[in-house]
RNA sequence: GGGUCGUUAGCUCAGGCGGUUAGAGCACCUGACUUUUAAUCAGGGGGUCGCUGGUUCGAGUCCAGCACGACCCA
């Protein structure tokens, strides 16, 4: 039983203070990072000893024990380093005190560098300080930690167990410091703006909602940036950004996490043609830094990243994976022109008809990067019209192996175009739209105060870290997913 | 929300058509072993078979409900 094991450990925890050491000790001799100790030692020969005394600290991974001598493996977050313990070098006391470890206990060991005959940079342990007792067993070392509700409850095991888990969110930490050093070159100003909002805006989702008890007000969990960063915009920081946490009050999927990531940035100046340069040359940067290609391989798929990537009006996909030219049809003509084609339609809004007609025969079809552009107006409330196609924005999503990994558009910055779209969504909202933003008039006054055109964009980032991860799962990309609560856990 | 699958020792997994005391490897404990690296060898301990009910002389196994999770669909 588990008890056991605890409690075995627990007795060990008694006997290290019986025999004087501190469990928990608060300080820590000076140490050496492992990954720099067998960098500077990787000339050594088999059998050649360095002469240099190292120290370096960490968890004991594994134990092997043979009499008067033992080998430990231990591991910090650099890499992981062999000792060697000889009861000759180090005397029967000190001996007997290192074999009463557990695997999972941190210690610090010295002594001098040498290289084993089979080759391996060892430390011929000379002294050893006892740092953290681990009262419970870890997960096993050769299988690991298999079960993926485990490995998302219990993160910590799952880091420490598999190798593949951590280095995919190391993988990730670069992802973000490659955005940022980009952004940050081309004279971007990363802000915060509030996640605690009276209005959700930004985009079409269902909030959460909380309340704050001295103020007696409900406020909502930002679904989106959008609205204040173009507050900052038209304040004056005319290249802006900001990486932070969204929340969407929906179902939970391999693609989708309650709780997600977005880079959302808005450069004056420009306009949606600026973004996909952009995106090309910011998710090319990442790439490049992460994987360390523009082609990727992605489930077994083959992604090139390589610019330019293609871009298709959404009518024009439509057209392309069914045969419908919807030009400006109204609803119940797409209805029956479908049908002709052999595709059943429910009587719906026209721009729900082209949201479902995309959703079913495009999306499935976009593997390799493509920018959809041209959206209608009706479902793109805050992008600048088309000036040849004013029922048409300029707009693009950016779709990479189905998924939808960024957002864009010219921002529209008229307005009264922009109350209209408000009012529009309003009377969606009045008859039933959950997901129908709503008028936000602090936006609208500032906007009222000018707004320079620009160009402005979204990535989901947790998206885009499943991309340079080859992770199946948003999970596998979020160090701690929303998961229901269990009582016995 | 619907469908399919899963839940057995700390971890990874077996468990034929319902039948004696539920098994293995790793981990753990005892002993041997001074260059091992999934160390090896000998011995030992460890189980609310997810939960609740039902069928049956008898349920880890069959049935129903529930919980949690995975995948697919909307």
């Amino acid at each position: 039983m588990t008890d056991d094991l605890v409690k075995a450990r627990l007795d060990k925890l008694e006997d290290l203070r019986r025999r004087g050491m501190d469990p928990f000790p608060a300080r820590v001799p000076t140490t050496e990072r492992i990954a720099a100790v067998l960098g500077a030692h990787g000339a050594l020969a088999p059998d050649e000893h360095s002469g240099a005394r190292v120290t370096v600290a960490g968890r004991l991974v594994a134990l092997r024990q043979m009499g008067k001598a033992s080998f430990l493996d231990v591991r910090d977050g650099t890499g992981k380093i062999q000792a060697h313990a000889s009861i000759d070098r180090v005397g029967q006391a000190t001996y007997d005190d290192l074999c009463h470890l557990d695997v999972g206990d941190f210690l610090a060991v010295s002594g001098e560098m040498f290289r084993t005959k089979r080759g391996e940079l060892t430390i011929a342990v000379e002294g050893w300080t006892f740092l953290s007792k681990a009262v419970r067993p870890l997960p096993e070392k050769w299988h690991g930690l298999k079960d993926v509700e485990l490995r998302y409850r219990h993160r910590s095991l799952d880091l420490l167990a598999n190798d593949g888990s951590r280095e995919r969110f190391v993988r990730r930490a670069r992802m973000m410091a490659t955005l940022r050093t980009r952004l940050d070159a081309a004279g971007y100003v990363e802000i915060e703006t509030p996640i605690l909002q009276p209005i959700p805006g930004g985009a079409a989702a269902r909030p959460f909602i909380t309340h704050h008890n001295a103020l007696d007000t409900d406020f909502y969990l930002r679904i989106a940036l959008e609205l204040y960063l173009k507050r900052a915009l038209i304040g004056g920081i005319d290249r802006v950004y900001e990486i932070s946490k969204c929340f969407r009050n929906e179902g939970v999927s391999t693609k989708h996490n309650p709780e997600f990531t977005m880079l959302e940035l808005y450069q004056a100046y420009t306009d949606y043609e600026g973004m996909m340069r952009l995106a090309e040359s910011l998710i090319g940067s990442v790439m490049q830094e992460t994987v360390g290609s523009l082609v990727i391989d992605y489930q077994g798929q083959s992604l090139d990243f390589t610019p330019p990537w293609r871009r298709v009006a959404m009518l024009d996909a439509i057209a392309e994976a069914t045969g419908l030219e919807l030009g400006t049809l109204p609803a119940d003509e797409i209805v029956a022109e479908a049908k002709k084609k052999g595709i059943d339609l429910p009587s719906a809004l026209r721009t729900q008809l082209i949201d479902h007609l995309f959703d079913r025969f495009v999306e499935p079809t976009l593997v390799q990067p493509t920018f959809i552009t041209d959206y209608p107006v009706e479902i793109s409330p805050l992008a600048k019209r088309r000036a040849d196609a004013p029922h048409l924005t300029e707009r693009f999503e950016l779709f990479v192996m189905n998924m939808e990994i960024a957002n864009a558009f010219t921002e529209l910055n008229d307005p009264v175009d922009q109350r209209q779209r408000f009012e529009d969504q309003e009377r969606l909202r009045a008859v039933g739209d959950e997901e129908a933003l709503r008028i936000d008039e602090e936006f609208l006054f500032a906007m009222e105060h000018g707004m320079p055109p620009a160009g402005g964009m979204g990535i989901g980032l947790d998206r885009l870290a499943m991309l340079v991860t080859d992770a199946a799962s948003i999970r596998d990309v979020i160090l701690f997913p929303t998961l229901k609560r269990r009582e016995d856990a």
